[in-house]
DNA sequence: ACCTATTGATAATG
DNA sequence: TCATTATCAATAGGT
């Protein structure tokens, strides 16, 4: 095998290395290149899922958030059926153990059923209904606790928005460098009109087909960020 | 490259076949075979689904059952934290919905256990708490249902004040009619008079007595706001 | 469970 | 995003 291999490197020599080494498993640092990855990978991941689950008659279910928030899910069934069954194998499994456990664990569903009702009430106070029946200073405290709240959530939400403008301002600057570069090809510009006079603006020219692919980033730039 | 595998061929000719040929992806008949390679290949998603959340960041929960009904399950953080996840991914108006399923679902503990969870979520959220894996969408959501809830809390509790303020005033307007009806009785008054002149200027003016009292009840009513 | 040739996945690059 | 391809990883089939 090693004789093999050593053969086969005289074949290769004058190959640039495109893989260098495995990769080491620890978080991608460059943002372009963890996407790229996570495309991939993910992709990956989904067919391993679904060909385990044909071959060997698995039922499974996958969800993936993505760094960005982005949900991507697979089921050979459906989520919530393989959810379901989980919660119900849980379910089974906790019926096994001991009784004594059982008393441990706390609240009978009537207390439970408070419970949901009490939160429940307490939400729709915070959304402002159910109010009447309230002193002074229960409204005051569920002022103070939705302003509290209302500044956390804005200063979460603004940090999030300064870092997506910091983005797109970035790749705004990009484009315009790329544009910029793009317009300093004068003999191809001239070519182009010249030759426009009968023929359609089809790709036979690299300028014109390139600012036409800088201003469709560009929509892509606006709607995203409207 | 083809000539390079014919050439690899003739190194490896004599060698038994170890792999056939690549497999179908089909459900594997025999029994045992099936169970290996249900065995082989899960501990391979198992483990592609670990690194892709390693390398990517991304938060992953991944269910299998057996064919036997055997549960397998990994998550990078917990799969009730990514199925709840998911569920919030689409699911907006819970709250009003609440209620009314209240009735309707079957009330097992575990569900309801469920329940309480989900609304103290919702309520630490609420709080400003737990934000970090939510979406710019779901923050402002969030914000805006927490301005209603600020607007309406605020409405009910002004008027609550002016309520209140309405009925100080009548009271210190009643105080003052009593401190007018006292004043029509001079005989007392002299009496009084001529009984104070060693005792302190306490409130011999009534003029002065009435805005003692509403300046008293002011400060209970500050009191009382703070 | 172990072994290894083959198939499959993917990192780097264009 | 898509294509390419050398390398690395997963695994089918055998023991």
């Amino acid at each position: 095998m090693f004789i093999w291999r050593n053969c086969r490197s005289l074949f290769l020599w004058r190959h640039r290395e495109m893989t260098r080494k495995r990769i080491q498993i620890k978080k991608i640092d460059n943002i372009s290149s963890r996407q790229v990855t996570f495309s991939k990978r993910r992709k990956g991941l989904f067919k391993k899922a679904q060909e385990l689950s044909t071959l060997c008659d698995a039922d499974i279910a996958l969800i993936v958030f993505s760094a960005t928030s982005k949900l991507f899910e697979y089921a050979s069934s459906s989520i919530e059926q393989v959810i379901e069954r989980r919660n119900r194998h849980s379910a089974v499994h906790r019926l096994d153990r001991s009784s004594i456990e059982m008393q441990i664990e706390s609240d009978s569903n009537d207390i439970l059923r408070k419970k949901v009702e009490d939160r429940n009430r307490e939400l729709r106070q915070l959304n402002g209904e159910d109010l009447q029946g309230l002193t002074l200073q229960e409204l005051q405290k569920l002022e103070e606790i939705l302003k509290r709240g209302l500044t956390s959530v804005s200063k979460v939400k603004d940090e999030k928005v300064m870092d997506e403008i910091s983005i797109l301002k970035r790749k705004g600057v990009e484009l315009m460098e790329e544009n910029q570069r793009l317009k300093q090809v004068p003999s191809l510009f001239h070519l182009h009109r010249q030759s426009s006079e009968s023929i359609s603006n089809s790709s036979n020219l690299p300028e014109d087909g390139c600012s036409d692919t800088s201003l469709k980033l560009g929509l892509v730039y606006f709607n995203y960020i409207n």
